[in-house]
DNA sequence: AAAAAAAAGTGAGATAACTCATTTTTTTAC
DNA sequence: GTAAAAAAATGAGTTATCTCACTTTTTTTT
């Protein structure tokens, strides 16, 4: 869900900058100059909600989630961005502000593009627009269905789509390991980390998944997918 | 929250379609042959979730609700637009889907303007571009909030929200005639209608605000705000 | 203007999910 | 490899919100 379709780039598994599948050899020798890599160990902050960021954080390797942060220590993931993908956008024409938090889960690289040069880009080349818009749809779609879940669905259905998600735009496996806590899948299905324990002992006793420890198997995805749908 | 800052054009009014402040005068003259002027009653549909429409609605008088639609018959309310703005955007580059309905709230007038004529404005003329995105990521910024407020503020916190967004950002004025049904205050702030009339009536017993039927007034807006912040 | 229909308000009981306390398991540190 | 710390699992009791049934008010129709 969160990556770019066309605006990632292959060759950025060889750490060369190329974040849109459309650009041109200028604009990746202009890029080259206003980027720079970094190092993020696990559960280190990328974004920090509140405030503001000059980069674009384009996500080489590992994994990070995007989160809103509310009072007391409250949270809500709203994604998981992997490889290589951009993580949650600040707002580029708006202060460049930043209105949810990221931290890396596992040790992760990024990209680190400096917004004026991402601007000029963008400005410059109209063949981006499309897959920006794109994006931003995306990220739209995907925000109203996270806010449909925890609306209307229950802790089951809750859990189910949490774990579909896994399985089908994280790890693409029914098996993994998964690298979030439990508190995490908890913030991750909106609800609480004890009720998310119960619910996946009970999904365990019913044969529908196999837990051990990180290690996770959906067994039947059907399933999963009808308690998502009558949830 | 929903308006679009510069986009907009105060001529509007005078039905003159014109969106972009930045739009220049043969780019007006192209979108008047590919616009269309139509009329909605209260309670008509204009976009409904799961469809795709070929038009961008942008509405000249009236108000509509932007929403989702869960099963069985419950709903959500992301936004309320009132003029002079665009109605939620369908997925302009990808199928031109619709991921959320649309309603008349009460009567009101659109300009229907054809999206393939509005793709080749923005791709030719670049300085749209940043109220392009800024829109985009209010929309966003707007749909985490939404999601905060019913994810973690109790009853008390979620309808003083809904008051002072429609103090705030709808009627301008602590003082108005709700367009809203009790029901879709309540699926404004996210709860049963019940619910909704009790603590209305809680509200009105302390008198944080004054209610007679349809005629609003907010008389102490700071409680309310911290109705928000604490709950 | 009266009757009918729809919307809004109220109360009581049901329930889903949370919180807190405790135990068990896993991970980390020495 | 054992001890300490952290994370996860479990259980019991609490609570916020919903649902259903009923009443009152408002709106619509004739």
């Amino acid at each position: 869900m969160n990556t770019l379709e066309g605006i990632r780039c292959h060759s950025c598994s060889n750490k060369s900058l190329c974040f849109f599948s459309t650009l041109s050899e200028e604009e990746s020798a202009f890029l080259a100059h206003h980027k720079r890599e970094v190092t993020y160990k696990a559960g280190e902050t990328l974004y920090k909600q509140g405030t503001s960021s000059q980069y674009l954080i384009f996500l080489l390797s590992g994994m990070a989630k995007v989160f809103i942060e509310g009072d007391d220590r409250k949270a809500f993931i709203l994604q998981l961005v992997k490889p290589f993908a951009f993580l949650d956008f600040p707002a580029i024409f708006d202060k460049d502000q930043l209105y949810r938090s990221s931290v890396a889960v596992v040790d992760s690289t990024a990209c680190l593009v400096d917004i004026d040069a991402f601007k000029s880009i963008i400005l410059s080349n109209k063949t981006h627009l499309p897959n920006l818009i794109r994006y931003f749809n995306q990220i739209q779609h995907h925000y109203t269905s996270r806010l449909v879940n925890v609306l209307y669905k229950n802790m089951e259905a809750r859990i189910a789509d949490a774990l579909l998600y896994l399985v089908n735009e994280v790890y693409y496996n029914r098996s993994f390991r998964l690298d979030l806590s439990r508190k995490d899948l908890a913030e991750l299905a909106g609800m609480s980390k004890e009720s998310t324990s119960r619910i996946l002992t009970q999904l365990k006793d019913q044969e529908i998944i196999r837990v051990k420890g990180k290690q996770m198997e959906v067994l039947d995805k059907k399933y999963l997918e009808q308690l998502s749908k009558l949830g």
